[in-house]
RNA sequence: GGGGGAUUUCCCGAGCGGCCAAAGGGGGCAGACUGUAAAUCUGUUGUCACUGACUUCGGUGGUCCGAAUCCACCAUCCCCCA
């Protein structure tokens, strides 16, 4: 549907963890000349690789990966959203330069939004010492306290952000006093007019959420049989977790630490773990389900590989790029 | 064999005569979210003809104007003494 003919093509995969967006996106790779670009605020992490199923030699088929397994976890400067704007937006060039498809695929909606809609966040400090007063603040006076306060400084900002979500308002807070201006107003600044890629989103969905649960609770399994343990541990003793805020959110290694500790069964661990995961899977799908940019894919009766191939086959054929 | 304690809505768990369809948590379902995002937060969760009615608190039968709450018996489970 877009007609500026300048600008350049790319394909994305989307969907919810275990959705099968791993294997899709290396076919289109191989199907069209692709590399592919992760999107995942996980698998950037070096060495963190069971635990957030990020794809081995065998999986990526020879297909160049980029943006993947290559950010220091232990560097406390962490990786934020306009880092992967800016990186990703650096690999897909130097993929076009080549004369390569850019096929980004991941489950950071966040990222993509930011990838796509523009993420040129201004560079600004964050002030750790402000952001415990603030806490503090709300801790001792009430999150409602905390909430007038940004409504002072930024009332559209206070509209938006729910006063019980703290770590939002703290962050808006601390936005508006760093930069002087009003994050609404940054953020509107921020966003770019229209996509600068002719892009082709391809959603991975489940009708049958049970479906997807179950395959979620298979990968948690092999991730089991993989070592997740030993890596948990190797991370751990590596003081990834304590060092890095991002990383330490991550799910697949802090579900285990009470079995690590002596404090819970292996079992109840992994059970906690297959949880945060079907939980995750479903912020996923409502994130992705309100962006009018997907085109979905239904994989409940999907069976073998040459189906899926047809069926994106035709998808990609036939789509047209919203932005 | 004797004594004591349990039994609550999908689960855990509060309630101990009216303010109880029943706190709170979990789970389920739905949703928000461009600046820590695999995070953070919100709503909802007995049924229906839904500003009201109806069926629920192991079972049955009582007491009472009124019971998840009191009494009796029955069932199941737990603990203690033998």
């Amino acid at each position: 549907m877009n007609n500026n003919i300048t600008k350049p093509r790319i394909l994305c995969v989307v969907g919810s963890t275990a959705s099968g967006k791993t294997s899709l996106a290396v076919e289109l790779a191989k199907r069209f000349d692709g590399e592919i670009v992760s999107c995942d605020s996980m698998q950037i992490y070096r060495g963190m690789n069971i635990g957030t199923a990020t794809p081995d030699e065998a999986e990526r088929q020879g297909i160049p990966h980029h943006l993947m397994d290559f950010v220091d976890p232990t560097d406390p400067r962490g990786y934020s959203c306009a880092d992967y704007v800016r990186d990703a937006r650096a690999a897909v060039s130097d993929m076009l330069a080549r004369g390569k498809l850019p096929v980004l695929c991941g489950g950071t909606g966040l990222y993509l939004d930011a990838f796509l809609r523009g993420g040129s966040f201004e560079v600004t400090d964050s002030d750790p010492t402000l952001r415990e007063e603030l806490c503090a603040l709300a801790e001792r006076e009430g999150v409602e306290t905390l909430h007038a306060m940004l409504r002072e400084l930024d009332p559209a900002s206070a509209e938006a952000i729910h006063p019980n979500n703290v770590k939002r308002v703290v962050r808006a807070i601390e936005i508006c006093r760093t930069t002087g201006r009003k994050k609404s107003e940054l953020d509107r600044e921020s966003r770019e007019p229209e996509c600068p890629y002719d892009a082709t989103v391809i959603g991975l969905r489940y009708r049958c959420r049970r479906l997807l649960y179950d395959r979620i609770d298979r990968r948690v399994d092999i991730m089991m049989g993989q070592g997740l343990l030993e890596e948990t541990q190797r991370l751990r003793e590596m003081g990834v977790f304590a060092v890095c805020r991002t990383a330490a959110q991550a799910i697949g290694y802090k579900e285990l630490f009470p079995y690590l500790d002596g404090e819970a069964t292996l079992q109840s661990c992994v059970e906690t773990l297959k949880l945060a995961t079907r939980h995750y899977a479903k912020r996923q799908v409502t994130w992705f389900s309100a962006k009018p940019y997907v085109t979905w894919l239904d994989c409940d009766e999907i069976r073998d590989g040459t189906e899926v191939v047809k069926k994106f086959e035709e998808i990609v054929n036939n789509a047209q790029t919203l932005f």
